[in-house]
DNA sequence: TACTTTATGTGAGAATTTGCACAGGACTGC
DNA sequence: GCAGTCCTGTGCAAATTCTCACATAAAGTA
């Protein structure tokens, strides 16, 4: 059964009892149904159909096919309304994929726009490994860094996250609090363990002494939990600070310590209705996180 | 969703999740796979695949297409065992036509037939009207008279059936049994009331008086009753007359009473193994049914 | 009875589909 | 780091498929 063509032919014929019936319906010349007929039956070697001069009428074997062909259509019929209807609207599942920093300003606005559009499943990766948009890991990435360049991704710049300098109450019993950059170099830091790009890193690198630094992560979130546990002055998100209600401001925030965030797409998705849906979403939301 | 080729190519992509895998089980060029792909998508307006270079993903609507085309495919499979089966087997309806006189001649037949393949159904039709084979409305008919010339039946002879002339204990009672033809005009027959071309009837307007054809029928089945309620003597087959133990024969059976009967069958359907099958254990069965 | 309508069936040209060849990109193993 | 392999993608020629036109046959109708 290697034409499915043939048989939706065959029922059509099946159902109308005539080839010319079927040839318009089928938007076809009733020359091709009758050879679509001739060519299935020959592959079967069964007759499907008996001809005579009204038409055709559908033997036992036709009789089965156009049985278990009318539900093929019913459900092909079911399928296309799904398909087309899920370009336009916002159902299904919706991917995220970012780098786990922004959970926790990510997490109300992708709540939020599940509570606007109730049947859709959001699905939110954060992870070591990078999520790829072009083996359809997620619809939606964002990236920092540098310009992603993929070929096949839509990339469009989306805010640069507000950082500033934070010490917990905890930190400034002990060891007050620095007036301004002359004092660093008396106080102890929070950093990057690795030598990453990150600008606020390479910021603290050049303007704190190495050894003042002295509480080095190899995440950012457990950077920000070393921030609050009073282990040093660190970088935080002025979003994720103002959650904790122990943290002062020590500095900033300033623009160079923050780097560009992307939001990615593939191109395949970028145009459907449920990205684009969510990238407007999520860029008004994301109005104040800019520095 | 007016192409089923093209979801099932689709279909095989999304199962196996390239373009080479899916052009290379259907059997077709790559390039072919491709250009269905985009064909339906450009239908539908929804994505299926996201394309990379490791091959392609499906997308959700891509995913529903595959559980979909899934059981489609199985169906289809199923569906061209049975068919390709069914012309090697007997099973299904077999369908069988006959004047209603044939029905105590056929019916063990049938029985016997049905015993053998328990799988079939037989359907006996007798009626008022002829039942066509070219429309499909049985897969072998009995017909008696003149050779059938329909373009699309194949014909081959039957038997002649066998008839005599009969009289009931309680006619022979009343009116004694005629020794040989010269006394027919001293007994009362039962004929036709219409002048039909069954040889016995003709041979019964010549050999006999008009007026001694005093209980006169419009079908055959009726003859037979009224032969055996004694109305007067008539023709009877032979196996029909066996059944009755209150009769006894009067002259015959000659083989010039009789008409040939045929055997006829759609072209379409003769060479199938169901009715071949049906055709032979017939003919077998109908041995002794001749003069 | 002839005429109209509505079917199927078939050969030849037109149109679409398919296959081929080659290009280009990405991963793998040495 | 580099060759080998396995993918996708595209222009062009070949092959198949489809359409058109006409023939034929049966059933309804005046």
């Amino acid at each position: 059964m290697d034409n499915w063509d043939e048989v939706r032919t065959a029922y059509q014929v099946a159902r109308l009892g005539t080839v010319s019936g079927a040839a318009e319906v089928l938007g076809v010349h009733h020359a091709t149904v009758i050879r679509h007929i001739d060519a299935l039956e020959g592959r079967l070697g069964v007759k499907l159909f008996q001809r005579h001069a009204r038409g055709y009428t559908a033997t036992e074997a036709g009789q089965d096919l156009l049985q278990v062909a009318q539900t093929t259509d019913d459900q092909f019929s079911q399928l296309a309304g799904r398909l087309k209807g899920r370009g336009a609207s916002v159902t299904g599942e919706l991917t995220v994929t970012s780098l786990a920093t922004f959970s926790p300003m990510l997490a109300p606005v992708l709540a939020a726009f599940r509570e606007e559009h109730p049947e859709l499943t959001v699905r939110y990766l954060t992870g070591d490994r990078l999520f790829r948009l072009e083996y359809g890991e997620a619809h939606v990435a964002i990236r920092a860094g540098s310009v992603p360049d993929q070929p096949d991704n839509v990339v469009q710049p989306f805010v640069r996250q507000a950082l500033a300098l934070y010490a917990a109450d905890f930190y400034a019993e002990r060891h007050g609090l620095p007036k301004d950059e002359s004092e660093f170099g008396d106080h102890f830091f929070i950093g990057h363990d690795a030598e990453t790009r990150a600008p606020f890193n390479m910021w603290l690198r050049e303007h704190v002494p190495n050894d003042n630094i002295v509480y080095r992560t190899s995440d950012n979130r457990s950077m920000e939990d070393g921030v609050v546990a009073g282990a040093g002055i660190g970088f935080l998100p002025v979003k994720v600070a103002e959650r904790y209600s122990n943290l002062t401001k020590v500095a900033g925030p300033r623009p160079e310590w923050s780097a560009p965030l992307w939001l990615v797409t593939h191109v395949d998705l970028h145009r459907t209705a449920k990205v684009q849906s969510f990238l407007t979403f999520l860029k008004a939301a994301s109005k104040d996180w800019e520095v």
